[in-house]
DNA sequence: GTGAAAGCGCTAACAT
DNA sequence: ATGTTAGCGCTTTCAC
């Protein structure tokens, strides 16, 4: 910046005012330092302007479980959208459920000064956040509400979802509905979990422990699981998928077993082909656009310190698409 | 800092070395500094240490055409894990295949000091970079071949690959073989146009334009493209789909018309059910985890001035699954 | 409209 | 083993 104001022949002060394109400095200069940067290849440095400027980063942290699962990957690109047009970067960081991942990334993005952070939450206990919600930055926690702090959250309705889904194969003459589901330390699945039992109590279905499958380490342990039940001599007639990236091994299992045609299947958001499979899979979808928007535009809110309305959890409605494999008749269809 | 070193009874440089875990500490002051730390809730700031120490940022970028793209997304996570356990921050961008939307991202990037970038390119033309380069940015480009710039880069064989999925479906008595792909202005497209052609000329096929659909708006627009291409009367028996984001499509027009279990496919990365269509997909895929892997390693290696062999172009090879819609015999069957 | 001086939070270089 | 000084590149404040 010095090389360059004296190469315009200006004062260091009137570069920075052009490149932050402040008024009051007239045509013939800002014509001459941009000539100036041109020549000498100049490239602003952000990291300084933020020292002195002291408060913003103009980049907020995204913290997911798995930045690759298609849920995520949309929902990130959707805050990125809100955030490319405002200036703003994204830096994101995976945690595979782990808490102490999660508190190393909100650590590291700390440093970095992160105007907000999104999180899908690993841990239990967000209460160790308090301190970087006093520092300023502001936070929206993703898919899994707050626990031990308040700030804004948007979620899917996990649990009515659920029971939507296993209400849909009671009522399609299924009893034996077995369920298939994400570690149950996790809240959202623990909803979802939730959700198939109430299902179930309504109906009068006493639930059946065994019948239940919750955390899987692979693909494999999934399918394999899923085999399991199904050898069983009272297999069950209808199976409720928890979560997307169960989906294609459940139904890989029971394709291996040619139950496909018998064993009906909903799904808590299906894969990207899930209609295309026969029967087509019929789903429970969230909107991973809509929550990552929601999020990003509550977190922008927030930042502009427009919005000081206390901390508020939006939940997301789920929609029930039906497309075969939830529709199989099960032993007490009408 | 001043605050934690007063707190501390040090001096701030002591309290800097503290954090930086620099030798020569006494174990005592150690723990004075980090209860202090502790006590007034000290934030490192990144920022500023990087400005003083001059050099690098801790952060890279990565630029790709759509973060949101199962492809994408399973490199993005490759690279995040190679770098996380160095320290190492990953920005990201998507650039929805517009050269002006990646010139604006590299600039922010730049902006940023980020110390390399890895770059699934949208523009035609790279030289635009040298100047980064020049500056010390280390960049690696992904899945696209540098175009007047000297860097390394990572590609899939696209050319083989597509050569070899056409011959698949001649070898199984198709001629007749359409081929939907995506825009001829993306390098890798036209690479597996080539292939596609090389296959059909090596077996002294005549090319027949009317068979070939490339590049498309929507999903829709796909599927509908596809319909007219099956409705005509001298419709094509075999259809090569060179993009994983056009295989589905292409696969929901070929059962609505009722025709897949005998019209052949195979598809350039299919999608995650591919396997439990009926038939199966059968592909060609490609190893974005080590499309990922390889590239961030490289740019680990530039960065940290290890190697200074010249660039290098690596082509990973792609791999032939069966599953059967590539296996649907064609009228010239054997 | 433009410039001079001071300082953001940190650390390299040099003491001690 | 610890402290002092100076300065990274920018922008705020105030002067002109």
């Amino acid at each position: 910046m010095r090389d360059v104001a004296a190469l315009a022949d200006v004062s260091p002060k009137t570069v920075s005012r052009v490149i932050n394109g402040e008024k009051y400095v007239s045509a013939e200069i800002v014509e001459r330092v941009h000539a100036a940067m041109e020549r000498l290849d100049y490239r602003h440095n952000l990291a300084a302007s933020q020292l002195r400027a002291g408060t913003t980063s103009a980049a907020i942290g995204l913290i997911l479980v798995d930045i690759s699962n298609p849920f995520s990957s949309t929902l990130h690109r959707a805050v990125e959208d809100v955030f490319r047009t405002r200036g703003i970067a994204v830096l994101s960081a995976s945690t595979d459920e782990d808490a102490a991942r999660e508190r190393a990334a909100v650590a590291t993005f700390a440093a970095r000064r992160v105007d907000g952070l999104i999180m899908m939450p690993a841990s239990r206990d967000h209460s160790y956040l308090s301190a970087d919600v006093r520092a300023g930055t502001h936070i929206v926690l993703i898919d899994r509400p707050p626990a031990f702090l308040n700030v804004d959250s948007v979620v899917s309705d996990n649990l009515g979802g659920a029971e939507a889904g296993v209400r849909h194969l009671i009522s399609h003459g299924h009893r034996q509905i077995g369920f298939i589901g994400d570690w149950p330390e996790v809240v959202s699945s623990k909803l979802r979990y939730d959700g198939y039992r109430r299902a179930l109590e309504t109906a009068g279905i006493p639930i059946d422990d065994s019948l239940v499958a919750r955390g899987f380490s692979s693909s494999a342990d999934v399918e394999q699981t899923s085999r399991a039940l199904l050898l069983r001599s009272d297999a069950p007639t209808a199976l409720f998928v928890a979560q997307n990236a169960l989906c294609a091994p459940v139904i890989r299992a029971i394709r291996a077993h040619g139950a496909h045609d018998r064993v009906a299947v909903v799904g808590f958001d299906g894969f990207e082909g899930a209609d295309l499979v026969e029967p087509g899979l019929t789903v429970i979808t969230q909107n991973p656009l809509r929550m990552g928007t929601l999020a990003a535009e509550t977190l922008v809110q927030r930042m502009s310190g427009a919005s000081t309305t206390p901390a508020m959890n939006h939940v997301l409605p789920t929609v029930l698409i039906e497309r075969g494999s939830g529709e199989l008749p099960g032993p007490f269809a009408a």
